[in-house]
DNA sequence: CCCGGGTCTTGACGGATGTCAAGACTTTTC
DNA sequence: GAAAAGTCTTGACATCCGTCAAGACCCGGG
């Protein structure tokens, strides 16, 4: 009677399953990173992990599922980014110095990551199926923007230029032409992105 | 011997060969602005022309050639979108509005061509063979906006308080997110563009 | 001890894809 | 008008993909 409905025929651990999701996300996170969603393949993600090809299946319905649990679970890593440099600012300058720095450092840091991201979102411009997973993170990357520019705004004593999507758009514009740079091999694109973050943030302010 | 250098054994026309090579770029744009970078087959490119799916191979050493050569033509579209109203333009807020309204109007009329573009920008960080021709069309991007902003600028009599790129990641930025939501069925999309492009524009000017 | 359910591997399937060789059709050339 | 060069189609190849079924492995409860 195939009596399988969806998900849960599990009884005990419930929880090491939940895990075993969790590890071969991560495994398909690494290797998206690498390939890019169109080459990730589900047989070299399983290569890239303690499993076989097969397991994948037992995890997730379809390689579909399986990547857009792994867009929501990049989504955790990005969300608190940014909330150190929001609260360790006592000056504006200051936390421009420190959000700078460090939109800089994950650049460097995760590469892969980011560019799977606009992957991702490119994507799903043609696969409605990422679509939601998508929105949901773009809005996320949204409020993580906006609260910088709040506490920015705050700490010069003034009011925000922008409305929070504005905003967004054109740190994530900057941002991106700095990845790709950075991707291509321009050495100066990280020191051109602090000049452009320090140039940017004070139109943000209302004057 | 397989006499074959790379190309040029043909002939007499050597202009018939280059109108067949732009028409099935021309089929191949259609396709991949259809189903993205990924999907897009040759098969189902040469479906979508009048050729059969051989003659890829008699016009273009492999699928990336073509690609290039596809990104390629594709920037010749661009170069000269908004020069129209560059040079109509006579008051600052006149060429805020224009520019504004044909931002919306190419998203409207041409959005299988921008997913495309942001398809490949992004496909560019995973295959360095993109890279040069996509670099290429970003410089071509850039040039395009900046005319625009010093023609802005020049109108308000004031200077420009940003760097080229620095414009072209903000707007770009803005434009990406336009783009995205109208693709995502988002009908308030088009008209946050033009709020945004009217808050952005005055605040690039030096005061 | 073994039995049963959860876990994982192996191997196979049907289909799609890029590539290319062989040849047919078309145009040019003498 | 025949030969040659250019153009295009057809069909096949090797490979890779997602998916899934069959069974092996592992482990706790009877």
């Amino acid at each position: 009677m195939s009596a399988m409905a969806t998900r849960t025929m599990r009884k005990p651990p419930e929880d090491k399953y939940d895990e075993r999701r969790r590890a071969l996300a991560e495994s398909a996170l690494r290797t998206l990173g690498e390939l890019g969603y169109a080459r990730a393949s589900l047989r070299e993600i399983a290569h890239n992990s303690e499993f076989s090809h097969g397991v994948v299946h037992y995890y997730f319905r379809d390689k579909l599922e399986l990547i857009v649990y792994c867009v929501q679970e990049y989504k955790k890593t990005c969300v608190t980014r940014y909330d150190g440099v929001v609260a360790d600012a006592t000056t504006p300058e200051g936390l421009v110095d420190a959000f700078a720095a460090k939109l800089a450092e994950t650049i460097i840091d995760e590469a892969p990551m980011h560019r799977l991201w606009y992957d991702l979102r490119a994507q799903s411009m043609f696969e409605e199926h990422l679509r939601e997973a998508v929105t949901a993170i773009d809005r996320t990357l949204e409020d993580m923007v906006w609260r910088v520019v709040t506490r920015y705004a705050e700490l010069a004593d003034a009011a925000p230029a922008l409305t929070p999507n504005a905003a967004y758009g054109v740190l994530d514009g900057v941002f991106q032409q700095a990845l790709l740079g950075h991707v291509g091999g321009q050495d100066g694109a990280l020191s051109v992105l602090d000049a452009q973050v320090h140039e940017l943030m004070p139109l943000m302010l209302r004057r």
